[in-house]
DNA sequence: ATAATGACGTCGG
DNA sequence: TCCGACGCCATTA
């Protein structure tokens, strides 16, 4: 299920900007258990900063695992912190006490 | 056209 | 660790 099949998909969802489908696509393809930061997919893309990530997340977040995007120091966006984190625990990502991911040992890197 | 916006990143104090 | 300042840049208003 996504944002790319949804059978009630409506007529404007088309306007959803190329850049933001490539977005989407990579969140879509990190796997279980790890992570990328804005910045990260910002970088993979090309072409476009850790900002433009970030605004994709907070329109169209809700359709793909938006909980394993984050912030390059490993912590979670505020608006989201708890939800997060516990996506993350659950499915075995390392958390510090405070609520810090370890990206060094999280982090996805694309192939290519 | 111009200006504001955004689930960010980096650096300096 | 916690600010503030600045850079960033496609999208929106």
């Amino acid at each position: 299920m996504s944002w790319r099949d949804d059978p009630f998909a409506r007529p404007d969802a088309d306007a959803v900007t190329p850049r933001a489908l490539r977005v989407l696509e990579v969140v879509t393809s990190i796997p279980l258990g790890r992570v990328m930061s804005y910045g990260d997919i910002a970088a993979h893309l090309g072409g476009c900063g850790p900002r433009q990530v970030a605004k994709v997340m907070a329109a169209h977040g809700d359709e793909v695992p938006w909980w394993r995007v984050l912030r390059a120091d490993g912590r979670c966006a505020p608006e989201v912190r708890d939800r997060q984190l516990a996506h993350l625990r659950r499915e075995g990502v390392e958390v510090s006490a405070s609520g810090r991911v370890n990206m060094t040992a999280a982090r996805h890197t694309p192939e290519e």
